[in-house]
Formats: structure tokens, sequence, C-alpha cells
DNA sequence: CGCCGTGTTGAGTTGTGTCAATAACCGTGG
DNA sequence: CCACGGTTATTGACACAACTCAACACGGCG
């Protein structure tokens, strides 16, 4: 459980990448700073296999790359809803707010996750999206995007896909605040980042977490002090190293069990 | 936050039912008994305003109606995925399972409502769905909806917004989950209840809760002694008057202000 | 009627929150 | 480059909400 990363749309990267990797060689070597045609965006957004004409069909939606700062807002619940954003490069939170002010943090996006899908059903966005470091998005049109996914099959399907797997990420998260231990949650969340970096490229066994110790005690419904006891404890058995956002796994065996 | 029905399919009923209330009047008095073409399934699951065009279309892929005992199972975590599932009568609740055995109940479906969404992604379902008292539901295969939606442009969106709706629907859980105390996930849960047997032409103010202390519990993220403690708390505080699953509520503020 | 699943209530335990002090880190500007 | 101030992280002592275990009551059904 939890372990999901929902859909993977990286999946389609890694795939695409080794599939394709020279039917989408650029046409153009200049390009408008704001537009970037050489599909990079593509081969994170939609799934292998698309014909060179839907591959420009699609590009021809996706209009704008927009950078974003650490800190700074993406949108905001309850902001119009116009456009899905796929995070090109960084990471963001998407956060909720009670009434009263207490905050959940209800997910943490990296290259290549989409924002916004929980806008279409009320053409509000439903939460916060903030970026927790310098990142940038590309913006996706829904109306745009839903056209072309009456046009388009495996498009279709793929939007589909992630939207269901949104669904079942967040009932993964169900699952840990449920049922799961403070201990528990920290070691599924380590083990998550940790397949998600790798999907990404990176190493799966030492990493740099982007968030605070605050927002991941926020996602994990525990408080910030928590999640550094169970970090303690996590490397008084030898499951991990820590320093600070710094983080090497030992064991993923024993995290597994904890 | 959590008192969303996410994106509430029964908005539709009662506006179809209103507006056109003859347009859908059967067109033969006699049909075959597993197949319901009276369009009644069609006001609960699809938007207002089709073309009896778009109706016929829609009534041709909704092919059975099924019957569910209470305790039985619907579909398992892991089946093969086909269809999605609109309950008709009766009430469900949805499961998942760590390994270890430790259950999270992630939903509670009332008529009207979706099962399955989750199975998209992944092609096989990622909960058990069990009845929680006597229960119908219709079968929606899920390949002739998606060539439908490419077809129709009301009934994509209709879709796309269910599935928006769920990943809302969850992410209030999630809220309600990592940072609500037990008194106020009890008293959220009633409002919430309330708010959707009221939708579906019910009291808001008296009812029966379908399932079990402990499904609640499994739901709320808590015991069910707790819950129990809590109900006791709340009568004792003269917001709710509860004999077993018999509720009533008395004080819809307080219990908001909880 | 008696049974079994369900719900209630009590007493004692414990995991996590709270409050607080200190340490490490990071970005900024001198 | 280092000094500085503010943010972020760690650690400790104590409190309390929710859990555990257990006994008992209720209620629907055979």
């Amino acid at each position: 459980m939890f372990s999901t990363d929902g859909y993977d749309v990286v999946d389609f990267v890694a795939r695409y990448q080794s599939d394709h990797t020279n039917d989408v060689t650029p046409s153009a070597p200049e390009r408008p700073a704001t537009r970037d045609s050489d599909y990079s965006m593509l081969e994170i957004w939609m799934p292998p296999g698309l014909t060179p004409l839907e591959l420009k069909r699609i590009d021809s939606i996706i209009c704008t790359t927009r950078m974003i700062k650490r800190g700074d807002v993406l949108f905001r619940a309850n902001d119009n809803f116009q456009s899905l954003y796929a995070v090109q490069a960084g990471s963001f939170k998407t956060v909720i707010m009670h009434r009263d002010g207490r905050e959940q943090v209800t997910g943490f996006q990296l290259s290549g996750d989409a924002l916004g899908l929980g806008g279409v059903c009320t053409e509000r966005y439903s939460c916060d999206a903030v970026a927790i470091e310098d990142s940038s998005v590309c913006i996706i049109p829904f109306h745009l995007l839903e056209i072309l996914c009456r046009e388009v099959k495996v498009i279709q399907h793929h939007v589909h896909r992630m939207m269901s797997g949104e669904i079942v990420r967040e009932s993964g998260l169900l699952m840990l605040l449920g049922t799961m231990s403070a201990e528990e949650r920290v070691a599924a969340f380590l083990l998550n980042m940790s397949d998600r970096l790798k999907a990404r490229g990176y190493s799966s066994t030492e990493f740099n977490l982007p968030m605070t110790r605050k927002d991941m005690g926020s996602y994990l419904g525990m408080k910030l002090e928590t999640v550094s006891r169970m970090f303690a404890k996590l490397q008084k058995d030898k499951l991990v190293d820590t320093h600070g956002k710094h983080i090497r796994i030992l064991d993923f065996e024993g995290l597994r069990d904890v």
C-alpha cells in the first residue's frame, strides 16, 4: 500500500525515450523562449506509440511553460480552473485548508506529475499548489485536452488513467493515515520517495528530500517533532542514515517490515 | 472540508427529474427483467439536457442490473477491471487491505454513486466493494463508455467530473484523517451523511446509518469503541440523539462547530 | 427463548502531541 | 569570505487523547 505512484506517468517517459529516441528530434533549432517544441514535455505527459501527427496535435495545445519560484503558488483552492499542469522541473506540494486554518498536505508532485486534476469537478481548483523548490510547469488548457481526447483514443485513455491513478494514490494515503503508526508512515514515505526518485533517474538509496519536516508531518498526519523522532529511531535501528534533508537508505527490507 | 459529496451525481437526478420529467417516459411497458430501459439509471448517472438520441445511445451500453446481498462482494481488489458500477439501490463500502491484514474503509457509496473508478488506472480494481445492505447496481462496461465519451461531449465531461469528484472527495478525507480529532471526525461524518441522504430525498435530521460502528471506525481512522464514545459525547452535549444505527441530529450548528 | 453479532461503558496503558530549549543550516549582505 | 538573522531540525520532559482489554447490554433472528 502507498508504494504506488498512482498511474506512473514516468513509466511512459522511460519507455518512450528508449523506444522512440530518434522519432522526435526537434525540427528546428531555434524556438521562442516560452515555447518548447522539442516534445520534451510530451514524453513526460503522453503515452508512447503516438504517430507524428498525433504528437503534433498534442504539441499544439501545450502552449506555454511557466516558472515558479520556491514558495510561490501555482494556483489556489477556489481559483478558476482552466488548465492542468505537468511538472517539468522541480517539485510542488498540494495543500488543502480547513476553515479554522488547519492545513493538510495531500501530495508532493515531482517532475512528470500532474497538478490540478481536482479542479475539473467544480471548475475551481480544489487545493493550493505551492512550489517547494524553484520549478517549471507546462500548461495544458483542459478544454483543449478534452477536444483532443475525443479525437485520439490513446490520449483519452491516458487521461482517464491519470485521473484514476490519482484516486488510487489517495486511497493508499487513506490507508496510511487511517491505520499506520508514525514510524510505519515515515518508513512508507521514504520507500515511496525512493521509488519515485528512482523512476526519475535518481539513486534509490541516496537522495535529498525537497520538503521540510513540517510538510512531511502534515502529509503524514503527524507533528514535525514526531517526524524528527521517527527519523532518529530509524537511524538508531540502522535502517536509514539522515542528515537533515539528505537521506541514505541502508536497509530496504528492514524499512518495509517496520 | 469533507462536507463535499465529491461531484454529486445526485444533483443531476434532481435537476433532471424536475426539468425533464416527461421527456423520458418509457417507450414500451414490457421489458426483460435484467434490462431496465425506462432510463431510471440514466437519470442517476448522466447529466441533464441530453437529446433523446443521446439517451438511447447511453441506454444501449448499460446492459445489465445486478443484485448484491448484504455482505456480498461486487468486486475485489486486483480483479480484472471491465466495468464501472452505479449503485441503484442499497449501499456499499469500499475497502483496501494492507498485506498484514489491516483494513481501511475508503468510502461508503449510496444510490447514484459510482464504484470502480480506481480500476481504470491498472485495469484491476483497486479495492474491494462490499454491499452493506441488500443492493443493486447497474453495470457500465468501461470500454463502451470510453467510446461514447469520444462521441458525446457532455458525457465525456460528465465522466471527467465524476473522476475528479472522487479525487476531491478523497482529499477531504485526507484532511479529516490527518488533522481532526475523533469527535470532529464523527461530527463531520454525520453531517456528511445527512447531506447525502437529504440529496437522495431522505430526512436530513433523522436517518438510519447502514454501516456498523466498526466500518465507521475504519473509515474515520479510529477504533469502534472510540466511535461509540464519541456518539455518547455528542449525545451528552445534546447535538444528536442516537439509538444504535438510528440517528437524529438535534443541532446542526453545534455539530459544525465541534 | 436463547443465541450471536453488535454496541456500550469502564479502567488502565501508551503513542503522539505540546511546550520549550538548543543546535544546525541557509541565504543575505557586509 | 565570513558574520549574521531567520528558518528548520533535534531532543527532552510532561500531558492527554485514543487504544487495549474486558465485562456487560442490547436486539434481531432462527
